[in-house]
DNA sequence: AGTTCATATCTAGTTATTTCGATATATAAA
DNA sequence: TTTATATATCGAAATAACTAGATATGAACT
């Protein structure tokens, strides 16, 4: 009976009893797991990644104001400027802003969807937290 | 006039041209970061620390389906029990999971709140992002 | 008290990220 | 074509995070 026959359900056999429902629980477990595609559970990390720095989350704060270019913002974050543009390209990588050349100006702006509301939530969380 | 005299004012008045403006320029930039307290900033971007591991990804979406116990989680994403434990205290440091302790069990689930929310916009982003 | 088992914490090794100066690229003006 | 300026990229040092084995804690059972 028992197809999948490791470690996880012999634990799970003396934390249960009975080792064919202990051997279901593991499947339904793994199953979930299994489900979640690794590739995007990837990318939306990375999306997390990208958020989960002071310094960008400044710049994505200050670009709700409005588009700014990297001079604006190394000035308003109080950054040298190679750190800056860094920051703005993981920023991009992400997709959370997208970028405008115009002469020598990269003009940066946030992209449009969700990156709002996952400022205006996490601000919730936070209150929430605390608060 | 210049109270704030600086390089960044230096740098802005070169790229405007007129000085006073300058400042005042710098001076919005610096005031829009200025009321961002740090110690929230700080705070926001621990929660999506929290949030920007893969791993730590699986564990809240396996959470939707409701409370488990470290010994289910760690079958479920299949890494060893230090290292669940381990992601598991990051994620109710963050406030994202609560623990309830039962005997020998503890026994975590999703806080209430912004957690699902969240993991919504995400995979929302993801889908813009890519298509 | 001693044993067992679930979980947490400690520790060290590895890997990833951040930071910033230095250099490269590219646009514009002289 | 030289010069200045805005931005990107490189490189190397410092810091932080992840991983997993080993050990510690603490509850339940004998």
């Amino acid at each position: 009976m028992a197809e999948v026959s490791d470690e996880a359900v012999n634990r799970m056999t003396r934390l249960i009893g009975d080792a064919d429902k202990a051997e279901c629980k593991v499947n339904k477990l793994r199953c979930i797991t299994n489900k979640l595609d690794e590739t995007q559970i990837k990318a939306e990390a990375e999306i997390f990644k990208a958020m989960a720095d002071p310094c960008r989350l400044k710049i994505l704060s200050l670009l709700r104001e409005g588009e700014l270019c990297v001079c604006e913002i190394m000035v308003a974050v109080d950054r040298p400027q190679s750190s800056t543009s860094h920051h703005l390209s993981l920023l991009k990588d992400a997709g959370l802003i997208k970028e405008r050349k115009d002469g020598r100006w990269s003009r940066y702006r946030l992209s449009e969807g969700a990156v709002i509301e996952m400022l205006n939530l996490v601000k919730l969380m936070n209150e929430v937290k605390y608060g």
